[in-house]
RNA sequence: GGGGUCGUAGUUCAGUUGGUUAGAACGCAUGCCUGUCACGCAUGAGGUCGCGAGUUCGAGUCUCGUCGGCCCCGCCA
């Protein structure tokens, strides 16, 4: 093919405004939409600032050019930029436009299976076949500069506050802990695996130990576990370690630094953050990440039930559950429909059923058989709305916390407003928990994470009851950072692992290199890991954090582009000593 | 691992109780059209009803299985 002479680019399209008028010039870009009147032609050229209006018209030399154009073909065009007789007020270079001279088709496009500007009427299906399609859209080209952009001002905001970005390994060890490992199988010592890494922890606490005193990367963890709209295999964290600092000291250079990361789309975000403790989240919220938005808590309703007279509840009391109960503004009017979906809700949520409460046109009535005076006066001493819907669960209180927080949260989508930022800090996790399937203690937020020292005497008697001091950092019901003071006495992180049962000899093979480093002076750190990708869903204002992933897995952990995982050869199993099982 | 929901033209969808030739809109092709910007008008092409089995005289429709998208529970130190 002979090779043309380029035209020159100039500009950008999407850049050209009223300044420009009389002047000639040459852009480059994708044919948006065309749109053609016989004599004359329009059509829009797109690149990633924008739209541009070209227009072809008698002068135009060649316009038997104009057979080979259609959507999604890629053109460098040159003309003279002129005011446009009637503006176009949905463009921001509306009031312009370009006419002709010069068209040189620099790539031919077949007829595009969906064009850009629909992404929102696509299947997500087909929007990830041709991700490359999908992501020409102006709105996610705008989320992947602001992701780049958030990049950024972090590095550069860690930078100014004495943090060094130091890259950790991808293959590293397996943990026995946590979430399902990538495994990674080494050629050289067949059998044996690298894993790529959960999160870079052990690495950075090293970093401390290394005397590096202030740490950041941003990094990509992998993680074998089920997908959500939140979450993907491989994510990115904005990871932080440092010694010598107490947790307000870390808390305040984040509540700075997501300061700064939301003025990128003039957010405001009133500083210090609220801080609760996860114990009081739980009572109020029934979860570890509650959603500030909703303005309902959750209320203990046992002592006012015990005067109910329902058999019903009175059997469930007799075995200790506690009542727990939403009450819902405005949300008397609810259907037997809507009531009974509820109800269906909370089933499927493992409860036994939930339980209703409202003012009708003919008084005061429940889905259990009370009287309407009894729930008249609950409403009257409890200074309940009358308008209001109460909801209620009868079980045990771990599981009616669990229960009414998500039905606040189901119930609250519509107070989900995206321009409000509720950030919250969730302090005092406990730092184990019983694992009830495999019968034994399990960390909390990981093994390396310290007992308050005020718990420590409680490490043995009642280990349930240690406090950590870990912390999550959550905005808008959505976990967005995690973080702990950690272990730097080799004694103490021994004692860990060993209430956490771990073998003497897994704790040498898996974490003896990391004891070893705790014997040769580990300053006291800490550290938190923000969550990149969630930190730009909120950001953006997406529902899926695969808006702003560039190339994302599916919720069964495909990536549809390029059919990844697939079958290797037999050679390259056979290098590796690898045979599948069928 | 479990629950829900969806899969029909290139795309988004409709398709009655199982019944003759599976429709619409957009897109695409061709023609007309000099101020459009969701251009307009006319004509036309375009279907493995996700895949496989079963029930039936007959399946887009019913049953079972399977594959895939999305949402949720478990899981995610």
């Amino acid at each position: 093919m002979a090779e043309k002479k380029l035209l020159k680019r100039e500009t950008y399209c999407g850049a050209v405004r009223e300044e420009a008028v009389g002047r000639t010039v040459t852009v480059y870009g994708w044919v948006n939409n065309m749109r053609e009147l016989g004599g004359l032609t329009f059509f829009d050229l797109r690149d990633r600032e924008g739209l541009l209006q070209i227009v072809v018209n008698e002068t135009f030399s060649s316009p038997e050019i104009l057979k080979s154009i259609g959507k999604e073909t890629v053109l460098a065009v040159s003309g003279l930029i002129v005011k446009r007789a009637k503006a176009n007020s949905d463009l921001p270079s509306g009031r312009i436009e370009l006419i002709a001279s010069d068209i040189e088709i620099l790539a031919a496009s077949e007829v595009p299976p969906f064009i850009p500007e629909n992404r929102a009427n696509v299947s997500e299906e087909l929007r990830f076949k041709h991700r490359y399609i999908d992501l020409r859209n102006l709105a996610m080209q705008q989320n992947f500069k602001l992701r780049s952009k958030v990049n950024l001002l972090s590095r550069n905001f860690l930078d100014k506050e004495g943090f060094l970005d130091i890259e950790t390994p991808m293959l590293t060890n397996a943990t026995p802990e946590g979430a399902r490992d990538y495994l990674v199988p080494s050629r050289i010592y067949k059998g044996k695996m690298f894993a790529l890494p959960q999160s870079p922890q052990q690495f950075k606490q090293l970093l401390m130990v290394a005397g590096f005193e202030r740490y950041f990367q941003i990094t990509r963890c992998f993680r074998d576990e089920d997908l959500r709209a939140d979450r993907q295999p491989e994510f990115t964290q904005i990871d932080i370690e440092m010694s010598f600092a107490e947790p307000n000291e870390l808390f305040a250079i984040v509540e700075r630094l997501m300061r700064e990361i939301f003025a990128l789309r003039s957010r405001d975000v009133a500083l210090p953050f609220r801080r609760l403790p996860y114990r009081e989240a739980m009572e109020k919220y029934g979860s570890d990440k509650p959603d500030l938005r909703i303005p309902y808590q959750i209320q203990d309703f046992t002592a006012a039930a015990r005067s109910w007279n329902s058999d019903l509840l009175n059997a469930a009391l007799a075995e200790g559950a506690k009542v727990k109960g939403l009450v819902i503004p405005d949300a008397g009017g609810f259907s037997r429909k809507q009531l009974d979906e509820i109800n269906e809700t909370g089933k499927k949520l493992g409860g036994k059923g939930v339980i209703w409460m409202k003012k009708g046109d003919d008084g005061f009535k429940a889905s259990l058989k009370i009287a309407a005076e009894t729930i008249a006066a609950f409403y009257e001493k409890d200074r309940i709305d009358p308008g209001a819907l109460v909801l209620l669960v009868a079980d045990p209180e771990a599981r009616a916390l669990f229960l009414a927080g998500k039905l606040r949260e189901h119930l609250g989508k519509k107070f989900q407003d995206k321009d409000r930022l509720e950030f919250l800090w969730v302090t005092d996790f406990p730092l184990f928990f019983y694992n009830e399937e495999e019968k034994r203690l399990d960390s909390n937020h990981h093994p390396f994470t310290a007992p308050s020292p005020e718990d420590i005497p409680l490490l043995e008697s009642q280990p349930l009851a240690v406090k950590a001091i870990a912390y999550d950092l959550v905005l808008n019901g959505v976990e967005v950072g995690g973080g702990s003071k950690r272990i730097h006495d080799i004694a103490m992180q021994k004692k860990v692992f060993q209430m956490l049962n771990l073998e003497d000899k897994e704790i040498e093979d898996k974490f003896g290199f990391f004891l070893n480093a705790l014997k040769f002076g580990a300053p006291p750190h800490l550290g938190i890991a923000l969550g990149f990708d969630r930190l730009l869903m909120l950001l953006t204002g997406e529902d899926s954090i695969r808006e702003i992933i560039a190339f994302p897995k599916t919720t069964s952990s495909l990536c549809l582009l390029t059919g990844s995982p697939s079958s290797v050869s037999q050679r390259q199993l056979d290098e590796l000593g690898i045979t599948i099982k069928k």
